[in-house]
DNA sequence: TCATCCAGTAAACAACTGTTCGCCGAGTCT
DNA sequence: AGACTCGGCGAACAGTTGTTTACTGGATGA
């Protein structure tokens, strides 16, 4: 298993990222469904039928992008919801958290939010599937919480999509707000932070109490 | 003032509908940086050099369609936050309209999830800068209720923007649905309802009640 | 070592794009 | 009635697009 890749095979790997680096970089500036084949390539500096030996368009490309966007999210995730710890400070160590990921994946974070209600199908697709499978292990994580107990199933659902939501549009918040601007970061955390507070205390509430 | 138009001023606001309406049916399947203006002519009828009459590019006919988008959700949330009911019955009420809404603009609403973090910079912004001061609205009717007093300003506006974004998730649920599904649609409902319930009670304990 | 494989190539294809130009003719104003 | 305005047209422009084709040459495995 652990059998290094032939360096034929190898190669074909490299000249496959470089075309998703390159169809990521050039998605900043427009959407999927304007991406050219040809302006993927040209970037590269490969030959425009190369393209076919590793996509079978750029909706492909598109899905392989989704996994790669998402796989960093999810493992984010997770460590935030292995925590346990006083609700504030859960808050404020997930919203760093986000900050963080955002400054270090601009560019993911830009490409979900783009194409999660985009125009190619196959891609919003993909996101959605993924979204959704986050919500089940938020939802698992949130089950588990004595804050929980009493809570019905369709409940559980609600608060998790609820809070997954949430978290994009806080990392979009931050993805959207000018880089190295650490006034407009602080300023959005703080809303973010205030925001799952309160939905936080909603979760107290929720059965009369 | 009550002057009717000219003919010749009425056949062009027409044509301009015309082009709007062939652009909004044309983004069903794709997003606005990938229209073409030939595309949008032809599905009207119109010689392409046509078009510079009216727009002086897609974007520029973008911007015109977050107007047209955003102007009847505008009637529609002032006409939710004017009622003074039960918070159980406004939630109601409102997700009932929502799902109205979308289902008599599904287009508009498809239009605004899309191009909100879509590929063209002068759209966002039109986007952006609606939902702005739909929030200011928001916070303002909600500022006038006993249940806000002691709040600051800042939360009163980052509850605003929270309802403004749920509403706007809401609408987009409703119209990522298949049509005509009733039973999708009960679902969402129901998903929005307790969501909105959650964020109200929140609303409630915020100053440790 | 030698036949096989296959990632990447160059060239050609028809179809399409946004934009500019001068022109027409119906609506408008005096 | 006559001069003017201006929305829409048709043609032409140089570029660009996705896809197919037959090919080359280095890695591969017997």
């Amino acid at each position: 298993m652990s059998h290094t890749l032939g360096v034929r095979q190898a190669q074909k790997l490299q000249t496959r990222q470089a075309l998703l680096d390159a169809g990521l970089r050039l998605l900043e500036n427009q959407s999927l469904s304007s991406l050219g084949l040809r302006e993927v390539t040209r970037a590269v500096g490969v030959a425009p039928a190369g393209f076919y030996r590793h996509f079978r368009d750029i909706a492909d490309l598109g899905v392989a992008l989704v996994g790669e966007s998402l796989g960093s999210l999810h493992a984010m995730i997770q460590a935030i919801l292995d925590e346990q710890d006083d609700a504030a400070e859960v808050i404020n160590r997930s919203v760093d958290v986000i900050a963080r990921h955002v400054r270090e994946h601009r560019a993911h974070i830009r490409f979900i939010a783009r194409e999660r209600h985009g125009g190619v199908k196959p891609v919003r697709e993909a996101i959605a599937a993924e979204l959704g499978q986050f919500a089940d292990e938020v939802g698992a994580a949130l089950g588990a919480q004595p804050l929980s107990e009493g809570w019905s199933a369709a409940d559980l659902r609600m608060l998790s999509e609820l809070y997954v939501d949430r978290m994009l549009m806080t990392a979009t918040a931050f993805m959207e707000a000018p880089a190295e601007d650490p006034e407009a970061e602080a300023r959005i955390a703080g809303t973010a932070r205030r925001q799952l507070y309160l939905m936080h205390l909603g979760r107290q509430h929720w059965l009369g109490g």
